[in-house]
Order: structure tokens, then C-alpha cells, then sequence
DNA sequence: GTCTATATCCGGATAGAC
DNA sequence: GTCTATCCGGATATAGAC
């Protein structure tokens, strides 16, 4: 990763977001040094200080990054017709968006606790954004009739820990392809809140 | 939390583990100093020394306690006769043993990341291992007909997600009362494997 | 835009007094 | 069994040279 001295404004800011998001994820914020960063992408310390106020910044930013660009994905989906197939999307996009950004995905939930309490806020906001889009599917289909759900807000806070739980044993290349994950998981789904 | 100076073999032991599972739990290993545990029992640093090696086998003696209590009081269960039971009363089970430990769960999942190499296996023999028991059970059942499951291991592993995800929104004193989320998770299961 | 050098502080762990 | 004192390393962040 190392690279020559010189200006690369436009390279070196992504980089290091790059560089921050691979080191948080393996071995967590505390336990990452801004040196180590630094050398990741081929500089020393200081240097990171021209594109990050600190630390904590460069972990929020990192966490709010892809917060955001969840949400707006999910906005982007057509919507489906019935509450049916559009829960089938839900999980075939939650699925697809979680496999392809496993170190963002991982930093999000693990490192709340590193977050100072204003930052936290905010993403806690984006979280409870995107429960809410899976809550008023499954309200939806309860009320057409579609579903039978006792509980609508334990059900969404349920399925999502299963879907995000993919994370843990999931592996590129492993067993299961993505499109049979999908399949699994959406055949899942459906048995949880069919009527 | 301060006491008095003099000789509490006994009692200083467990303290130091309270305080470290609480404040590994709130913090995280790494933001945890030795000196923050030391100071929340009433010690010095140094004291703690007289209790545990390092740092390290201190967080590794914590998640195998809880990790090796979670198998005994799963093992110590009698088993119900049918499947579907059974598969009942793991869930029972489950939420019953985490809802009354939530640092030490919280801990269990969050700080594999911070255990040595050697420490890690341990701990993963034995999270596979808990896993196994209610993949046994989804198996029997499966061979039996009484439940109808299309891959019993991502099924497992969804299920234990599910489950251990509850540690996410649950609050002693909320909405919901612990009977209350065994008896709706319990329906939740019951679905994504009945035939 | 990046580096070197440094201020300042805090970390884990140990030695020896009490 | 605990404390004080300390070693030693590494942390974040900044200042000023290039």
C-alpha cells in the first residue's frame, strides 16, 4: 500500500476511509491506532489529520456513510405490488446490501459503543429509519390479511437479527451461493408472518 | 465501590470479575483499562495483578465461564420426549439464560475479535458446540416429520440469531415482560419449522 | 500535501515497601 | 493483600520544515 510523497488530494481521502473501515472492522476502534492507518496507506500520522478532524470523525463518518447510502438504496427499490412480494424484496435487498459490504456492515453494529453520545444519536436515528421500513411491510400485510403477526414490532426487531446474523457465518465462495442464501432466507421470512 | 485497605482474598476475586464483565460489557476490552477495573473495586492497579496474569486472560476467563455455564445448564435440562418439545424448550431456555445475563452475553459475541489465537479456539469449540444442540434438535425433528426444514444448519444458524438478537431491544421493566417475548418468539420458531 | 519532531498523556505490567 | 512508585511503550494530536 505504500505510495510516493507527493499530492494526491482526490486518492488519499477515500483511501484512508478505505484503509480505516478494513482496520476498524478486523480489530476494532479502540484497539486501531492512527499510526497504523497512516501506514496502511503509506503515510504518516499527521498527515491523516488534513482529512479528518479526529478519530471519532473518521468513524462516524464511516458509520453515517453507509447508514446513509442504506437507506437511500432501499428508497431507490420499486416498490412491489403487495405487502408479499415487496417483504421478498426487502430481504432479497437487505441480503445483497449486507453481503457486499461486510466491514461496513460489521462496523455499524459493533462499534456503537465507541461513538460519542451525539454521534450515537444520529445513528441510532438511521437504524430505527431502516426497522421502520420493515415494520410498516409486515403492519401492511397484517392489516390486508396477508400476514398473521402477534407482534409487529418483534417481529421486525426478530427478523432483522436473523437476516444481519448472516454476517457471522456467511463466506464468499463458501457452501452457499448468495442466490441460495436469498432463497433460504426469504422462505424463512415468509413461514415466520404467513397467515 | 471503595472499601477499606486489609486482606479480602475471598471476596476480591469476584469483585474484579464483576467489575471487568461490567465495564468490558459497557466499554469494550480494548477502552478498558486495568486501572478503571482497579478503580471500581476500590484497588490499585497493581492489586489486580494478585487475581489474574494480564488483561487478556482476564477478558478469556470471563466468555469461558460464561460459554462453559451456558453448556452445563443447557446439558442439565431434562430432555422433553418429542422434537417439537424440545425445540420449545430450548427457546425457554435461551432467552431465559440470556435475558439474566446480558454483559456476559453482550460480551460472549462482541469480544472474540480481542481474544488471543489459542484463547479464540477454545471459545469457538464451544459456541459451536451450543450451537449443535439446537441443530441436534432441528435434525430429529426433520428425520421425524414433524418439522419440515430446507438446510438445518443456516436454519440453526438464523434461529440462534434470532434469538440472541433479543439482547438488542430487550429492557427489564419495558413493554414486554420475559414471559411475554418466550411465548412470542416460541410462535416465531415453532413456524420456521413446522411441516 | 506530507514529513519530522514533539507535547502530552495514558496504557500494561512489575518491584519493593508496608 | 494492597499500595506507591516506576519502567517503558504507544496513543492522539499539533507545529513547523520542506
Amino acid at each position: 500500500m505504500a505510495r510516493k510523497a507527493g499530492s494526491h488530494a482526490e486518492t488519499t481521502g477515500p483511501a484512508i476511509r478505505d484503509a480505516a473501515l478494513r482496520l476498524f472492522a478486523r480489530s476494532g476502534f479502540a484497539a486501531v491506532s492512527m499510526r497504523e492507518i497512516a501506514a496502511e496507506v503509506g503515510l504518516r500520522a499527521g498527515a491523516l489529520y488534513l482529512y479528518t478532524p479526529d478519530k471519532q470523525t473518521l468513524l462516524f463518518d464511516l458509520m453515517h456513510n453507509h447508514m446513509t447510502a442504506l437507506l437511500a438504496a432501499w428508497d431507490a427499490t420499486r416498490p412491489a405490488v403487495g405487502p408479499d412480494r415487496r417483504l421478498e424484496q426487502f430481504v432479497a435487498f437487505h441480503i445483497d446490501f449486507h453481503i457486499e459490504r461486510p466491514d461496513a456492515v460489521f462496523l455499524a453494529y459493533m462499534e456503537l459503543r465507541n461513538l460519542s453520545p451525539e454521534n450515537f444519536a444520529i445513528i441510532e436515528t438511521q437504524r430505527r429509519a431502516y426497522e421502520d421500513c420493515l415494520e410498516a411491510i409486515l403492519s401492511d400485510g397484517q392489516q390486508k390479511g396477508t400476514f398473521t403477526i402477534k407482534d409487529t414490532r418483534v417481529t421486525t426487531m426478530a427478523l432483522i437479527a436473523m437476516l444481519t446474523g448472516i454476517h457471522v457465518w456467511y463466506r464468499d465462495g463458501g457452501r452457499l451461493t448468495p442466490e441460495r442464501v436469498q432463497t433460504l432466507y426469504k422462505d424463512l421470512v415468509r413461514r415466520t408472518v404467513q397467515a
